[in-house]
DNA sequence: AAAGGACCCAACCGCGTGTAC
DNA sequence: GGTACACGCGGTTGGGTCCTT
């Protein structure tokens, strides 16, 4: 059985909003405040709207200080910033932007953001011979493997992807993921379309001025050493298809499942590292911290490796994303092992 | 000039979470 | 502890506008 709708759909207004009705709920809340209750709200303010039609509305339109218009530069550095360190977290993101609401940084990406960057996007270098920093291309079922060299007295790690999907939509170049998972656990990582947001950032004309460090400090340990950080699987055009690096890609083929998966990766992988036990849903704790981290921590390494390492070991085994299950058949599956190295 | 495709963005939808009872 | 309800979030859609052919 479904939730019971919040309103009835069939006695409210929905679609665009006029200017009478902007007017009067403009008009009530500056008098009476919302109340609280958004869902008592349309019918004291004699509107016939759904609630949340209402909230969205006063939210994203008619509340005061909002900022319309073009995204600065320096807006777009903070919104790249965010992004490649948590993901399509709008709210968190927006929160960092006075006057852009969480709707309009999602449509900005979506619509051009997110082409800036894959417009700069260097596509030379995507051969088997030299692959690029992770998988700019990644179809519905890549997942992240890691292994240790032990051969390797400094005790590197590898890191490794296994592609389950081969779909047409990999181009011949990048048909280096041919391996089945290690696991038949269904609960292996999905890292469907893991944008390049930190490789392409590099590019950006506003970090082209910075130096090495300074780009690094403003990622995470988590993404510099896990660089699929990051979710990228909205896709806002109304024709369904998506553009990545100049190639037009249709949803079906890039699978568009990775809301859940990833947010349990982020979970078990993301929150130690910035969140308190407590913290995962507070936003002005996430805005702190989120401040500090992208404007005040000058090298990344001062991040404790030995979390990065717990969570690796203890995610051993557990989920699939950095376990290798030694009864399958690792070596038949010849990854291709990646330069994804940390020494500790 | 017209048609079709691409783009943009306001609005909708469904789900997860918090909270009151 | 269980349930119902409301809120907030992020993904998606629909339609208006712009652009290209």
């Amino acid at each position: 059985m479904g939730r019971a709708p919040c309103c009835d759909k069939a006695n409210v207004k929905r679609g665009p909003w006029s200017p009478e009705e902007d007017t009067k709920l403009k008009e009530y809340i500056d008098k009476h405040g919302t109340g609280g209750n958004w869902i008592a709200l349309p019918h004291k303010a004699g509107l016939k709207r759904c609630g949340k039609s209402c909230r969205l509305r006063w939210l994203n339109y008619l509340r005061p200080n909002i900022k319309h218009g073009e995204f600065s530069d320096e807006e777009d550095r903070i919104i790249c910033s965010l992004y490649a360190n948590i993901g399509s977290r709008w709210s968190i993101i927006a929160a960092q932007l006075p006057g852009r609401t969480d709707n309009d940084i999602k449509n900005y990406w979506n619509t051009k953001l997110k082409k800036k960057l894959m417009a700069l996007l260097p596509t030379h270098h995507h051969n088997q011979q030299n692959p690029p920093p992770f998988f700019p291309y990644s179809s519905s079922s890549s997942s992240l493997h890691m292994t240790t060299d032990n051969n390797n007295n400094n005790n590197h790690h590898h890191y490794y992807y296994y592609n389950t999907t081969t779909t047409t939509t990999t181009p011949p170049s990048m048909s280096f993921t041919t391996a089945p998972p290690p696991s038949t656990s269904t609960n292996y990582y999905n890292y469907n379309t893991t944008i390049a947001t930190s490789a392409i950032m590099s590019s950006l004309p506003f970090y082209q001025n910075q130096q090495q460090e300074q780009q690094q400090a403003l990622m995470s340990p988590m993404q510099q050493y896990y660089p699929m950080f990051g979710s990228e699987g909205s896709c806002s055009s109304s024709d369904g298809s998506c553009s990545h690096g100049g190639r037009e890609m249709k949803k079906e083929e890039m699978g568009f499942h990775h809301h859940h998966m990833f947010h349990h990766h982020e979970e078990q992988q993301q929150q130690p590292m910035v969140v308190d036990d407590d913290g995962i849903n507070n936003n002005n704790q996430w805005t702190e911290k989120l401040d500090k981290w992208l404007f005040q921590t000058a090298n990344p390494l001062d991040y404790d490796l030995e979390v990065i390492k717990q969570l690796v070991i203890s995610s051993s085994g557990n989920d699939g994303l950095f376990s290798v299950d030694e009864n399958k058949t690792v070596q038949e599956s010849k990854p291709i092992i990646y330069n994804y190295k940390y020494s500790d």
